[in-house]
DNA sequence: GAGTTAAGATTACATTTGTAATCTTAACTG
DNA sequence: CAGTTAAGATTACAAATGTAATCTTAACTC
């Protein structure tokens, strides 16, 4: 299958949020701010969550059908998409691919990485922690 | 700083393997076989190693230098080539930004990924287990 | 039913990337 | 020293990518 570009994934998260979904609903998701908007930012702040114009989202779907990484079905004026790619299946494709091109495909080293430069708290090492005995329970 | 792309990576891995280098050098280290050719492989078997052309690689080397990633200094007729970039904050940023833009900067849940799809062995886990006691010395 | 919208289709266009070929010129060679 | 060579510089060119604008046309609106 075709390699799936960033902005076509970013477009693919949206939609793999809600889905079947409308190019509005996805063009709406991606715009609405992520941010804690709770907290009386003013307008002008620098919260500068990038503004997706919808013909660019529109292209992106479209070019993400003909990868075939999503599908959609008519529905009177417009389309409804859906993905035809899970995204753990895409995820863990990505992830080995990076692990594979800069660590030999050993998944230490990228942790070590992380470790070293004090990227790693507390809650990470518990939920690796509670992985390893998940494993561990699976595989004696 | 500029992106690197993927051929360029591979230029800068052969680059951080032994320098200074020529470019000579380089476009020798990326075309040596990295298979092991110690088994009697005949020579038409699919050890389909990719084979970089010279000018390519120089084309790559010339990209590198623009991005600032490689410096260069003149020696006689050709030039000796160094990174500029150390391959540890270079793989560093390049995971940061997957595990950014997948997994919301968690580290567990790619390292879930692999354990889901079962791509973590014994090794694995023992190195982990390591770094994670290594982490917890220095931080209790 | 005629006019207006608005969805999706098609086209556009600059940049980046992969992959080289050609050009220049300093350095080796006889 | 003149000719040849080979490094690096410059140019090439198609495909992918980010980012839209324009075109078509089916569907609403009055």
């Amino acid at each position: 299958m075709t390699e799936i570009s960033n902005a076509e994934f970013e477009v693919l998260e949206a939609l793999w949020q809600k889905y079947p979904a409308s190019a509005n609903d996805i063009i709406a998701k991606l715009n609405e701010s992520t941010s804690t908007n709770a907290n009386g930012n003013s307008p002008d702040d620098k919260n500068q969550e990038k503004q997706w114009h919808d013909k660019t989202v529109k292209t992106l779907l479209n070019r993400l059908v003909k990868k075939q990484a999503i599908s959609f079905e008519k529905q009177q004026r417009h389309y409804l998409y859906s993905p035809l790619l899970e995204r753990e299946a895409y995820t863990l494709k990505e992830s080995t691919s990076l692990i594979e091109r800069m660590f030999s495909g050993k998944l230490a080293p990228l942790v070590a990485g992380f470790a070293k430069q004090n990227e790693l708290n507390k809650d990470d090492i518990s939920a690796l922690k509670s992985l390893i005995s998940d494993w561990e329970k699976n595989n004696d």
